[in-house]
DNA sequence: TCAATTGGTTTCATCATGAAACCACTCAAA
DNA sequence: TTTGAGTGGTTTCATGATGAAACCAATTGA
């Protein structure tokens, strides 16, 4: 799948890229919380050749993203559905959705907002906030070695 | 550099990847934010093929997500400097970093913590959340078209 | 029972990647 | 001011990943 690996690399973003960097994969797991489930909707929505889907989603159920189930509609065909660990990938896709959304469209160019279901108002943007509540940048932050657990 | 270009596609995520998805791009922003600079220091640090680490420093110029700038030690080298577009893709690499933490990491494996440097205190994970707080997960939101501007 | 649909696998050409060699420019010291 | 080391690349080439198409087995609907 790849040339190099970062197996055993102490930087989580990295082991985070490892198993979800490729290209395709992000958009299945984008099409799977749009509600998508079967390997002909993945293939027609992400217009992939069937062999790498096919890969592909072997791929994320390994890595307990996704996981595969009998077809909700009583057919005898199977579904890929979202494990918690894909789930948890949510913010990941928000965060690019956003970055996407400001910096590759154009001024006037139709867009989509994500609503909170119960209200019908628009999210927040994701930020990073300290213990007390400050909003943070990038400079206001610094990575440290945790202290081992005991 | 891919065989596929999601360039007029409508949804922002697969717009992002199209600049941002393969394997290096966000690593070499990841370290770039991290204050690496110097073309060497991003090839010991990947330790990545150079001609892929030049290819890559071009695109990623190209898109304006680095710019380059004469050395800031006086010499006649040049460096690789994030722009604000750059610097907007922290979300992402923070939502990376905690799914990775999240599902990446064995018990007892040595972890870093993110910390807000005016205090000191861990950060607060990333949380979406609706107009009025609430904190919300993918069951909660939906997507929906914008109304025109006008 | 037959034809279409679904969910793949196989095959093969082509493109991207990565390792190594090579090269030009800069800098510091002799 | 030459020289040698270091920096920042480019070129070349072998190899691996990707994608299109053909193929195939199982399921489903008519």
């Amino acid at each position: 799948m790849r040339r190099t690996s970062m197996e055993g690399v102490a930087c989580p973003v990295a082991r985070s890229l490892d198993v979800m960097g490729d290209w395709w994969s992000l958009l299945i797991v984008r099409d799977a919380m749009l509600g998508l489930r079967r390997f002909g909707e993945f293939q027609k929505s992400l217009g992939m050749a069937k062999n790498i889907l096919s890969q592909r989603l072997k791929h994320l159920v390994a890595h307990g993203i996704l996981e595969v189930q009998p077809a909700s509609d009583g057919s005898a065909w199977q579904e890929y559905v979202l494990t918690q660990k894909g789930r948890r990938l949510f913010p990941v896709l928000v965060a690019l959705r956003e970055w996407g959304m400001e910096h590759c469209f154009e001024e006037g160019e139709p867009r989509t907002v994500m609503l909170d279901t119960a209200q019908g108002l628009p999210v927040k943007p994701l930020e990073l906030r300290a213990a007390d509540g400050r909003l943070l940048e990038l400079q206001d932050t610094r990575l440290e070695q945790e202290p081992p657990e005991r």
